[in-house]
DNA sequence: GCCAACGTTGGC
DNA sequence: GCCAACGTTGGC
């Protein structure tokens, strides 16, 4: 099993939104980065595991769990010309995007902020792909190490 | 709003 | 294949 680090802007679509979602389930559409769809289309398993990480807002960080529970299938969004992230590129006999279901795990006791992480940054979360200088990916892998590392930084902020 | 760091596009 | 122009991401 491997995990994971998803990103969303909660402004538009928030660990809330996921949690008051039908079954707490959605689809992860409008992944438009190749490096962040091979992850999701070539790598990530049914039963995978992923931290939830809230971009672009006042305290970026991870907020909570999902799991993956579906394998990758084409995000019929690209097909859709009303659609923000429609690609002509795209279509249902080619599809180029594709995207992943993932349903609610649990919120995070506490939230994990960005800053909280960069105190790491040279030391226990040093490979962290998400410090690493310009990184954009909005999906990337999270070593095991770093997985338990960051849970363990929640227990201790919450004791 | 600023800007660094990318990724993509398209002319050549 | 090169590279300038442009668009996007995302922290601050």
């Amino acid at each position: 099993m491997k995990y994971w680090l998803l990103k969303s802007e909660p402004s538009s679509f928030s660990f809330d939104d996921l949690r008051n979602s039908e079954n707490a389930q959605t689809c992860w559409d409008g992944v438009r980065n190749y490096q962040a769809r091979n992850f999701m289309r070539d790598e990530m398993k049914k039963g995978d595991l992923a931290f939830f990480y809230h971009s672009s807002c006042v305290e970026p960080g991870i907020v909570g769990i999902v799991r993956v529970v579906s394998k990758a299938y084409p995000d019929d969004t690209a097909f859709d010309p009303s659609d923000k992230h429609y690609d002509a590129a795209s279509t249902p006999d080619d599809p180029r995007w594709h995207m992943v279901d993932v349903r609610m795990e649990r919120a995070l006791e506490t939230p994990i902020t960005l800053s909280k992480l960069k105190q790491y940054k040279d030391s226990e979360l040093k490979e962290l792909a998400l410090l690493r200088r310009g990184n954009r990916l909005s999906v990337m892998p999270i070593d095991p190490s770093h997985w338990k590392f960051i849970l363990k930084l929640e227990r201790a902020a919450n004791s």
